[in-house]
DNA sequence: ATATTGACATTTA
DNA sequence: ATAAATGCCAATA
């Protein structure tokens, strides 16, 4: 299974995120060289369900939230990410990436 | 083995 | 600008 594989990678990279600071799955694939795993990479995020990696960091390139399997609530991703320091609108769960995105280059 | 699905992205209309 | 269509890879049924 490649994805076992890369689940460290990604794991790797996310738990790199700093606090305040967001990225996507998109980044997070093109980061490991595999521009078109975008998708792959949320379903490692999906499987991994753990909270040793600070996966609410992670959301979509048009700066909605997505998902969140741990609790099955995007509130909890929302407030998680409140708390990590982020501002954004509560209602639409719009994060601002042009302030929030973690670019590494 | 084929078909559907997924915490998506990018392109086209 | 927004919305639909297309693409992508691996997992799951």
């Amino acid at each position: 299974m490649k994805i076992d594989d890369l689940k460290e990678d990604v794991y790797r990279i996310v738990k790199k995120i700093p606090k305040g600071k967001v990225m996507t799955y998109g980044q997070i694939a093109s980061l490991l060289r595999l521009p078109n795993y975008h998708r792959i990479v949320a379903k490692i995020l999906s499987l991994n369900r753990s909270e040793k990696v600070p996966c609410h960091r992670v959301i979509e390139s048009s700066g909605k939230l997505g998902g969140y399997s741990i609790s099955g609530d995007k509130k909890e991703k929302a407030k998680k990410l409140l708390k990590d320091g982020l501002k954004f609108e509560k209602k639409t769960l719009i994060v601002d990436l042009q302030k929030y995105l973690f670019k590494r280059f």
